[in-house]
RNA sequence: GCCGGUGUGUUGGAAUUGGCAGACGAGACGGACUCAAAAUCCGUUGUCAGCGAUGGCGUGUGGGUUCGAGUCCCACCACCGGCACCA
């Protein structure tokens, strides 16, 4: 028989909208947490079984710190700019606004069905003006500061979105949102300097507990790497300046290679004398999108620029320049010396071009093949650095170098500038003004927040500009700085803006004068545990990371960085095992679970799927378990008696609570549910419970199961809330047990067990199992090698005949 | 190609980090209750051999280290995620 959860968790979570026991304090001496999970975008889909992973598990560690005592901020808003919503505006004829507004009533709604202990009075909204006002507000600051600036460049376009993409939005040469191909287009964009922060967006990764795989992956991502930057001089007199993280084989250096958009090249015009071929090529090269480029990448081409010369600078030997677009104009200097003997790419074009292959670190065989594989070998044929280490010729190359003055140690990153503008209209409008005597002029702040303005149609255009540039009323206005005529910015911020700052925001949600007090931010930040998808990490949670470092830098935000703890949470996938989508029809609506089995049971379930990092299949047989479990946990009120824990329970509830507590901070939130469960079928086997070891078998599942347990700690007439009370306490000494089993091996194999007490010596141990009478048997007259006792666990005897 | 991760019964997954593999669920099978079914309760459930006590084999594959390996080392296979001509 069930219990009645659906009256039930009504029930509660109507007294929590009234009694507001989860809205944090403002008292600053209290000892604070800030827990924060990513806000969602309300799609039209409403909430599906994925979101409430994360959630669940963090509302469980906020109710978990409310418990010990803490000041807890556990926030919820919505992230609601976007391009889903606008295409549905322009297919329905609905202001996007409306349609946010719908689709955020829904995902209230649900969450409030799964009793999310969110702060609601702190709930933010990106579209909101008073919202975005700050945003533009950020905007306008670091444009201040020469990190937000207008240029011309070849960006990602997509071709169905009609929009700019990220370089981070791109995925295998896709829109990483609706999957078209993205194409190269020259465009002048907004772009912000991430660049000028990413030493600091690595080195500042070791101060922080975010997993391993995050912080390996955003490592990655900004691809930082040593090595030097290296002047050639040329027949022009112009220096061809390399980045090279092989210094070591300068002396191997036997041709060069540009971009095909390398400046150089325009420079030299007069002195090329197949400027045909060259201009050939570099057409060629642009009407490649990125993708092209590298699905070729088996075969080198190129083009060797004639007139023009380069010199090895350590060898004094004239080598040719040759333009090729296998090097990127976007890293280094956009321009290659190439070591053919030691790099793979340089060797397959010096085979195809028949230049000279000069080995410079013995080893390998460059008959063959490049032998790039080569720190421990030692140089050749490289002048005074023979003989050395790769190592040691690194270093006396550099020192050489720079004596010289023909280079020097230089670092590099992967990552570049963020474009930042998008040519759509539901987003946070540029607030800069173009002026045609005064350039770029950002608005006042007092005009901030600059509104989207209605428009009559949302439609992207195909020239791509926004859909805002139509709106010639709004787009007329006149300079800030001479009140000359002037042209707003029509293109508005990408979708990643207002997720840049929001947790800020939860801090002092309803500042009108900034974008929260600085005596909030200075007693909630950092946010003391983010969990969020892997997907984000090299989007949000690093762009995040950089504004945060730049209000750092400005004294907005009292702390270096916003979040100390990074976790990430596995994919719930569909019953196939494949990721939940309309298209594959395996979508699971969390509205028919909560239906079914109620929202402790789903909240429960969702956690004991399985190792919450790791991504899980749904099978909806195996929630009836935990549906099982929260019934038997309500009948146990029938078997309540009068009393304290009993001695023959002590060892069992000492150890559960401090399993459960462990398991909580270390996110194995299905380990902690198997734990109560074991607890529960003990307490059944007993046919009776406590009301002090049901008072703490309640309070241990609370964060989990909310609803049923305040049910029952009403039923028994426990004082106040349950979410009021403290968390259980458990006494180490309590936890080990006075007897315990030990197994005795011999040769490693298992042959009989042994009751003992837990503190028995080693000789005991091992004296106790040499009686054993099986052991005895196995033994035989076999020779005693070797005795092991591990403390409580076994004896292993090592015979042999 | 490079970086990261995973591989355990019929099934989702446990295993104190080198110490009794399979906790806790699901499913299946047997039984109780029931006119019957559902629900609930009790029992069995890695695999092979054996009536049985018991024994052999078992954590993707092949080697190794160790008294002892799911866990560590080497080589390989499969799958997933990220990056990808980054000099």
């Amino acid at each position: 028989m069930s219990y009645n959860f659906a009256q039930i968790e009504k029930k509660w979570q109507d007294i929590w909208d009234q009694e507001q026991p989860f809205a944090c304090s403002d008292d600053y001496t209290k000892p604070k947490y800030y827990a924060l999970v990513e806000f969602p975008y309300p799609s039209g889909q409403g909430l599906h079984v994925g979101h409430p992973r994360p959630y669940t598990a963090l509302d469980i560690v906020a109710r978990k710190r409310r418990m010990q005592g803490y000041n807890v901020l556990f926030p919820m808003g919505w992230d609601a700019f976007g391009l889903p919503t606008e295409n549905y505006a322009i297919k329905n004829h609905v202001h996007p606004a409306q349609v946010t507004a719908q689709n955020i009533k829904r995902f209230k709604a649900q969450l409030k069905a799964l009793g999310f202990s969110f702060d609601w009075s702190r709930e933010i909204n990106t579209t909101d003006p008073s919202y975005y006002k700050w945003t533009q507000w950020i905007f306008l600051q670091l444009f201040k500061h020469g990190l937000a600036y207008k240029a011309e460049m070849a960006v990602n376009w997509c071709t169905s979105c009609k929009c700019v993409l990220a370089n981070e939005e791109v995925v295998g040469g896709v829109c990483e949102r609706c999957g078209s191909e993205v194409v190269r287009k020259t465009k002048s964009q907004w772009m912000l300097k991430i660049t000028d922060y990413a030493q600091r967006l690595v080195d500042d990764l070791d101060k922080l507990d975010f997993i391993d795989r995050v912080k390996t992956q955003q490592r990655n991502w900004i691809g930082r790497s040593t090595g030097a930057q290296v002047k050639f001089p040329t027949s022009q007199g112009d220096d061809l300046v390399v980045y090279t993280t092989r210094p070591d084989t300068l002396f191997g250096a036997t041709y060069m290679v540009v971009a095909p958009e390398h400046p150089l090249i325009e420079k030299w015009v007069g002195s090329i004398t197949n400027m045909d071929d060259v201009r050939a090529y570099q057409q060629k090269a642009a009407h490649k999108s990125d993708f092209e480029r590298t699905e070729l990448n088996k075969d080198k081409t190129g083009v060797q620029i004639k007139g023009v010369t380069a010199v090895n600078p350590l060898t004094g030997k004239e080598i040719p320049i040759f333009i090729s677009d296998y090097v990127l104009v976007s890293y280094g200097t956009g321009a290659i010396m190439a070591v053919p003997a030691h790099d793979t790419r340089d060797y397959e074009f010096a085979k195809k071009f028949h230049l000279p292959i000069v080995e410079v670190v013995q080893g390998g065989d460059i008959e063959k093949q490049a032998f790039t594989d080569c720190d421990t070998g030692i140089m050749i044929n490289s002048g005074f650095l023979n003989g050395m280490t790769v190592e040691q010729a690194k270093e006396a190359i550099i020192q050489y170098l720079e004596e010289k003055g023909i280079g020097a140690k230089k670092v590099n990153f992967k990552l570049r500038d963020w474009v930042f503008s998008r040519q759509r209209y539901w987003g946070e409008p540029i607030p800069i003004v173009h002026c045609d005597k005064c350039g770029y002029v950002p608005l006042d702040e007092s005009q901030l927040p600059l509104v989207l303005p209605d428009v009559k149609s949302y439609e992207p255009t195909d020239n791509g500009e926004s859909p805002l540039a139509h709106m010639e009323d709004w787009v007329q206005t006149t300079c800030p700085k001479c009140g000359g005529p002037a042209r707003r910015e029509t293109d508005t911020m990408p979708q990643w803006a207002g997720s840049s700052w929001y947790f800020l925001r939860y801090t002092d949600p309803h500042n009108d004068q900034a974008l929260a007090s600085p005596a909030a931010l200075k007693y909630w930040l950092p946010v003391d545990w983010y969990n969020g998808g892997m997907e984000h990490t090299t989007l949000h949670l690093l762009y995040s990371r950089f504004w945060h470092k730049f209000l750092y830098d400005i004294g907005v935000v009292p702390t270096p960085e916003p979040y100390q703890k990074r976790t990430s949470h596995g994919m719930i996938l569909g019953e196939n095992g494949e990721k939940m989508s309309k298209s594959r029809g395996n979508v699971v609506n969390p509205d028919d679970v909560v239906r079914e089995y109620g929202a402790d049971t789903m909240r429960l379930y969702e956690m004991f799927i399985g190792d919450f990092e790791k991504s899980a299949p749904w099978n909806p047989s195996s929630i009836k378990g935990c549906s099982r479990f929260l019934d038997r946990t309500y009948q146990m009120f029938d078997m309540l008696c009068e009393g304290q824990i009993r001695p023959e329970m002590e060892g069992d509830f000492h150890r559960t609570i401090q399993k459960v507590s462990q398991d909580i901070e270390d996110m194995k939130f299905n380990t902690a549910i198997a734990a109560m469960m074991t607890l529960l079928n003990k307490i059944y086997d007993t046919k009776s419970v406590t009301r002090e070891e049901f008072k703490i078998f309640i309070t241990l599942l609370n964060p989990f199961a909310p609803h049923v347990t305040e049910e029952l700690w009403e039923m028994c007439g426990f004082p106040g809330r349950l979410n009021q009370t403290s968390w259980p306490e458990y006494d180490p000494a309590k936890c080990v047990e006075n007897t315990v089993e030990i197994a005795v091996m011999i040769n490693g194999k298992v042959r009989a067990k042994l009751q003992v007490a837990a503190d028995i010596s080693e000789q005991d141990a091992i004296a106790a199992a040499k009686a054993n009478d099986r052991v005895q048997e196995f033994l035989g007259n076999m020779n005693v090698v070797k005795e092991i006792y591990v403390k409580g666990k076994l004896v292993n005897i090592v015979a042999k005949p």
